[in-house]
Order: C-alpha cells, then sequence, then structure tokens
DNA sequence: TAAAATGTACGAACTAGTGCGTATGTCAAG
DNA sequence: CTTGACATACGCACTAGTTCGTACATTTTA
C-alpha cells in the first residue's frame, strides 16, 4: 500500500505521511481518540483528508500508526545503555534517570499510553510491534539487582518489573498527572528544580528500599 | 433547578439525577468525554434524555457533575483517620494503606482523573469544590513528617507533597495503567497477592527513603 | 390550577468515509 | 530521447449516518 522512494521528487509519500502522522499525534493528544476530528487534521496538514484515508485506511489505522510511531522512536533509547560495567547502584542510578527524562521528554507517548488504558489498551492488543516492547528493561533492572545482591550493597531480593513499575509510575505520574496535580497543589512540575529534586527523590526511594 | 423531595412519590428527581449520574459515570470512565454518548446514557437510564438536559444543562454539565459527585465521595474517607495517636512510621503505614485500598477501590475515580488530564484539567479548574481538595492529606502527612523527625525514626527532612506524590503516583498508576501494564509484561494487577505484595513495597519504599 | 417533572419526536450541525477526476512519476518501446 | 501506457499520489465535493440539543405535549404533585 505504502510504496517507499527514493528522494528528489515533488511526489514524497514518506514526507506526506510523515506530516499527518506529526498532525495526527498533536490532534490524538491533545483531545483523545474520540475527541480528534479527521477534518481538523486534515486542515493543518499540507495534504488533504482524501490522503489520510489512502494511506492510513480509516481514523482508528492512523491511530494505531501513531501509537506504534510513538513505541518505535521510544524503543531506540531503551536499548544500549551499557550498564553492566558500572556498579549496581549507580548502573540503577543511571536508569532511573534515563526512565525519568525519557517521560519529561515524551509527554507525547505519556499522553498516548493515557488514552490508550481509557480505551483498554484495545489497540495496543493488536500491535505485535508494541507487544513485545519494554522487556529488555526487565532484563536490566534483573541483571543489576543480582549484581546488587551479590555484591552485598543490596539486601533485599526484589522483583523486577516490581521495581520497574515502581520507578514508571513515578516517572510516568509526574507528566500524565501534570495538570490535575499542578491544579490542586498549584505546583509546576516542569520546573528544573522540581524536577531535579523528584529525579533525586525516585532513586533515593528505590536505593534505600533495596537497601534495606 | 434540583429540587429536594422526601420519599413515597412517583416522581422522584433526587433518585432520577441519582441514576443518571450513575449510568453517565460508566459511560464516561469507559469511552471518555468526547467518546462517551448521550443518546447511549439515555437509553440505559430509567428516564429519557430530557431528564439529562432538564437536570444537567449539557453532556459537558453532566460530565462536570460526574466529576464533582466522585471528587464528593472521595473526600469522606481522606477526613478521620485519626493517626497522630499513633506513632509516625506506623501512621505512615495507615496512610499509605489507605491510599492504595482508595484508589483501588476506586477505579472510575482515577478513569476521570486520567481524562481530565487529557483535557488539561480544564473541568476541575471551573469546580471550586473540587480545586480545594487535597489539601488536608498535605496537613497530615506533613504533622507525621514532623513527629517522624522530631523523634528521630525519620532522618530526612522531606516536602509532604513530594511524599504525598511519591505515594498517589505507584496507587494511582497500578490502577490507571493496568490495561497498557498488564498487556506488555502478562501480570495481573488485580490479583490478591500481587496487590499486598505491592501495597508492602510502596510502604517500605517510603520509610526507607526518610530513614536514609 | 400552577409548577415541576417527564416523554416523544424532530432538526441542525457535525463527522467519518468515498466517488471521481486530475496530476505526477515510471518504464518500456521505438 | 520522445512518446505512450500505466501506476502511484493527490484533491474537491459529496453522502450517509451520527450526535447534541430542543420544541412541544403530557403527566404528576402541591
Amino acid at each position: 500500500m505504502a510504496a517507499k522512494r527514493e528522494n528528489g521528487r515533488k511526489n514524497d509519500p514518506q514526507r506526506t505521511q510523515e506530516d499527518i502522522l506529526d498532525v495526527a499525534t498533536e490532534e490524538f493528544t491533545t483531545h483523545g481518540l474520540a475527541g480528534g476530528r479527521v477534518d481538523a487534521i486534515a486542515e493543518k496538514t499540507r495534504t488533504s483528508k482524501r490522503m489520510i484515508y489512502y494511506y492510513f485506511g480509516s481514523k482508528e489505522g492512523l491511530y494505531l500508526a501513531v501509537l506504534e510511531r510513538a513505541y518505535r522512536k521510544i524503543r531506540t533509547l531503551e536499548e544500549d545503555l551499557q550498564l553492566s560495567n558500572l556498579p549496581p547502584e549507580q548502573a540503577l542510578r543511571v536508569l532511573i534517570s534515563t526512565t525519568f527524562e525519557h517521560d519529561e521528554a515524551n509527554p507525547d507517548f505519556v499522553r498516548l499510553v493515557s488514552i490508550e488504558n481509557i480505551h483498554h489498551a484495545a489497540h495496543m492488543l493488536r500491535s505485535e510491534a508494541i507487544r513485545d516492547l519494554n522487556v529488555s528493561v526487565i532484563e536490566t533492572i534483573a541483571a543489576i539487582l543480582e549484581r546488587g545482591v551479590a555484591a552485598g550493597v543490596f539486601v533485599r531480593k526484589a522483583d523486577p518489573i516490581d521495581i520497574h513499575m515502581l520507578i514508571s509510575a513515578f516517572c510516568f505520574f509526574r507528566v500524565s498527572n501534570r495538570y490535575t496535580f499542578g491544579t490542586i497543589f498549584r505546583r509546576d512540575l516542569s520546573e528544573p528544580e522540581t524536577m531535579e529534586r523528584h529525579k533525586g527523590m525516585i532513586a533515593d526511594a528505590v536505593i534505600s528500599y533495596l537497601k534495606t
């Protein structure tokens, strides 16, 4: 359906699709899946609504494409962090920093995941590409925990997925619940000093938990 | 607009409104604000669409009413926990347990907050009732932390709002991201043993953090 | 009987999706 | 290297169906 071509053309399907996906991401993350309007996307695009259906078939197809691209962008960062050379505690701190900054830098991704949860992860289930993701993080954490226990710096034998959840929950929440939390407590979570303090807190909390 | 009546009538506006709100809560938490259909709500109600507009004026008005009722239900629980008699560490554990079980028991509330965040907390901002909520929790935590530091059981001088966020993030995430997390890691977060383990983990993490 | 509560039927506006025509590029034959 | 046949890329204008909201009639209660 989507043919791939080299450059030097006026017809540039690659760019057209990217353009559509950029606009669609903005629209869906701002209004949700049901709230996002195909016409609104079409208007902000260089191209027309017809092209959206030409390339993505349907509104849901477009949404799925947006979701998959967001996940694909993510995957690259999680790999090759080279944590096995670092001492366990430091390795974990680097991993936590990375997760923290990742969520902070990708609010679109966070919002899409929130939207997916409202829809019971129905679209994620249909996408194999997305399903077998994140697994590498667990292996990374598992290795760090094992080394830590072996070296005696960590006392507690914790489940890697649980630890990932403890870290991810905090980092994710800061971004996903920014607006309600900010409204209730009148606090701007995107301020640099707040960010640094929070980054230190989740790291210290996880480390001290493992040391107890 | 909304008259209050006793019982023993065929006309029971109180019950009608509650009925509408129940159905609307279900609809909005399942499909989101934009995805929720007024006609679908009307059908599942004992009454008709006309009544929805009679009592709530508009779809947004209905949504706001749903949101406010959800918050009102919550508020009751947070008060009177009588934590000041307990030693600081135990008081904190009780508070964390309460938060944990609260989010677990009120997935509707959690979902509404998620939906609000997608809409930049726009409706919360308009509702005074909601805005000055949750403040009591902060005071409770602040008192516990002070007592803890004074007694020497807590070493770290932490910000109460930060601690609330650390706790709330984990408890909230478990419910809000249940579907995506469950899909990726093939783990059922609602299993009793998992719940107990997680409840213990967040408590231990917070306590050990404060003791370091 | 006045006021509140409720039901029915309908309409205006919106929205996802499409039919059909056009433009742009590819490739092969002459 | 021009020409013609064909495939891909694109846009306008329309449709079928949905969705929020309301006008009007009716019943119930004070």
